[in-house]
DNA sequence: TAGAGCATGTAATAGGTTACATGATTAG
DNA sequence: CTAATCATGTAACCTATTACATGCTCTA
């Protein structure tokens, strides 16, 4: 059985309230956009799937000047639908990495491109820790009381722990392809040329 | 421009030597394999695109009682492209995150719920962090001497970081899971009913 | 004799992004 | 006057997995 991850994830923004397509597209970027987001092509027929379903109900909001707003809330049946899922438990999933391929072929380039490619990952991975940090700031303030808040927190730390630890392994890589660097200096200095050739 | 990834990384195994179409899967499956994979629907029909394109060529080893070899080398023209791509800066890619994406939703099930799949997943993580270290021990053993050698281990030094951030994570998040279960149970004992409402 | 390994490939299907079409209102 | 925001949805297009088709050899 395929199981279609979208459709949970347009149940969980649904239990946060009733909403509409562009409500859920705005909600998905201001919540869980650090490790999960939807497009229009995925959410508008996903919701026509979920009514037929039963898992929710669609309501009409009239409004002048803007196109109606199509109101969808959770039903009974889909709330029970994503507890099912919210208890299943995740299996372990590769994903693509792209820096670590791009560093197992490293060889094919030379040091000082590899050096840099690293460099600009680590400036990545520091903007994103920020990011967190004030993230993490403003959800403690902005959704204190709330009792979703303890959850919400745990995810931001997910991301404050994989980021610190990619800039940890920078940091370690950067170390061992400057000793690289050495290495081949020092060959050159032996007059040892062999070392020079990739 | 759209940029196929997948034949990159095809390019990147051809840069490892001539290779079938079954071989290249079979490396994917034992040098990669943590971070990246293809399946024959994608290494077959890309193989053909990149002869056409002129990144590889195409030679055939005639066997008996077994189907004739397709191998494929790379051409300068292909190295060149692969190494384009090597040296292009990575973007920032918001993978999706399952475990994340639940915990977010956490409160739509019971602590209990919660602390089991984070426990469950942390067992995931602990597999991998063995399966992690089995493997760095045999590439240090099996590619002694062998020049990649420095930049296989970058990668999966790569796993090993993020593998231990993930089971620290757990940790703490079970800790902090284990605090509010602490919280309602006390106020089970001073009669405080309005806590145990989820 | 059943199953795994060798070896090619295609077709069906699922999953997902981007661009397009429409059109009023509001802020700079 | 331009761009953004509100708001719906669809169509075209990629990307990727799975199952299927074929058929020989070797091992348990």
């Amino acid at each position: 059985m395929k199981e279609n991850k979208s459709k949970y994830a347009i149940l969980g923004i649904l239990s946060l309230g009733p909403m509409s397509g562009y409500d859920i597209k705005k909600m998905f970027q201001k919540s869980v956009a650090k490790f999960w987001n939807e497009s229009y092509g995925q959410i508008y027929p996903l919701l026509k799937m979920l009514v037929d379903d039963g898992f929710a109900i669609r309501s009409i909001e009239k409004q002048v000047g803007k196109p109606d707003r199509h109101v969808y809330s959770l039903t009974g049946k889909g709330r029970e639908e994503l507890q099912r899922w919210l208890i299943e438990p995740v299996e372990r999933q590769i994903g693509r990495i792209e820096i670590a391929l791009k560093l197992f072929f490293g060889r094919q380039v030379s040091l000082p491109d590899n050096i840099r490619q690293v460099e600009h990952f680590r400036e990545i991975q520091h903007r994103e820790l920020e990011e967190l940090k004030a993230l993490e700031e403003r959800v403690k303030e902005e959704k204190a009381g709330n009792p979703n808040l303890a959850y919400w927190l745990m995810t931001v730390n997910y991301g404050l722990h994989i980021t610190s630890a990619l800039i940890q392994w920078c940091d370690e890589t950067l170390s061992a392809m400057n000793k690289l660097t050495a290495k081949t200096k020092k060959g050159i200095k032996k007059g040892n040329k062999k070392e020079l050739s990739r």
